[in-house]
DNA sequence: ATTAGAATTAGAATGATTCTAATCATAGTG
DNA sequence: CACTATGATTAGAATCATTCTAATTCTAAT
């Protein structure tokens, strides 16, 4: 679990509590908070709407504006990470670290995947010569174990 | 180019063309065949509206609909690939090759890229026993060669 | 010729997401 | 402590790609 560290630096008087991470400095108000904190203790990769059910039984008012607005400010911040399953609702997650999302097709889990540590995108495709790689979104689709073993 | 053979069992008269791919049968309407050439002289992954406007300078009357239905049917019957990148437009491409799809972020394009011949998802990914994966979708985003010479 | 089954069509419907405009809250300033 | 600028939040409208619907047309096999 990535849990990023407070900053005292700026004093977190009422809503400004904010969050060191990656070198950026993210406000986090109550809403963008509970969206966080809903999604950290979530491993099944939900959609907005998802998340918006989970954040309504702290705050009922919430809307799914917000939690869009949430999900956006949160991701350009690198917080979390927006997962895209082919042209699906877009899922989120706080898995930081580098991996990659397994989708069983049968029950419709999503799971994550690590890379070996050796793993280096370039290797593996030949990419021209100054080619600058910043994101790799990897899909993996497929039947997972316990599918499979229902036969 | 993949340009899959013509059959000849069944009579090809009238409309009534057929190719065989990857063992299943296709029927090859106009719409389908005109829909597959302008793919198949295509590089740069044009969306469903493209390959309308490419279409519609032979077919003036073909309809948004239709390009959608014969994209639909040319891709279940493995003519062809929808690729996805993040939540966009769908594209398509001929290019039945395993391969992966590179983004740049700057100019737009996207380019393929073959993997290298003893490239195997499963050693770099540790998926459980008895994952079965049936398809890959992997995008790569960053600055193509051109957008980063050009500093 | 007739008929059954597809293909094609225009336009409506859907559904995820983004936008808009108004309201509200907070933090910093005098 | 008021005041103000900035940003957060909201409901609902708008957008956009895609899918659906129902009607029409085409084709291939009787």
């Amino acid at each position: 679990m990535n849990s990023p560290t407070m900053r005292s630096s700026t004093k977190p008087t009422g809503l400004d509590c904010r969050l060191a991470v990656l070198g950026s400095d993210v406000r986090l108000t109550p809403h963008r908070r509970e969206v966080f904190d809903v999604l950290a203790s979530s491993t099944d990769h939900p959609t907005a709407y998802d998340i918006l059910d989970r954040v309504k039984s702290r705050s009922p008012h919430i809307s799914l504006a917000t939690v869009y607005n949430c999900l956006e400010h949160l991701t350009t911040h690198g917080l979390i990470k927006q997962v895209h399953l082919d042209r699906g609702q877009s899922r989120y997650c706080a898995n930081l670290h580098e991996h990659i999302h397994f989708h069983c097709e049968t029950c419709g889990k999503v799971i994550d995947a690590h890379p070996a540590a050796d793993f280096d995108p370039a290797k593996f495709w030949n990419f021209p010569k100054g080619t600058k790689v910043t994101r790799m979104e990897i899909a993996i689709h497929g039947t997972c174990e316990t599918c499979t073993a229902k036969h």
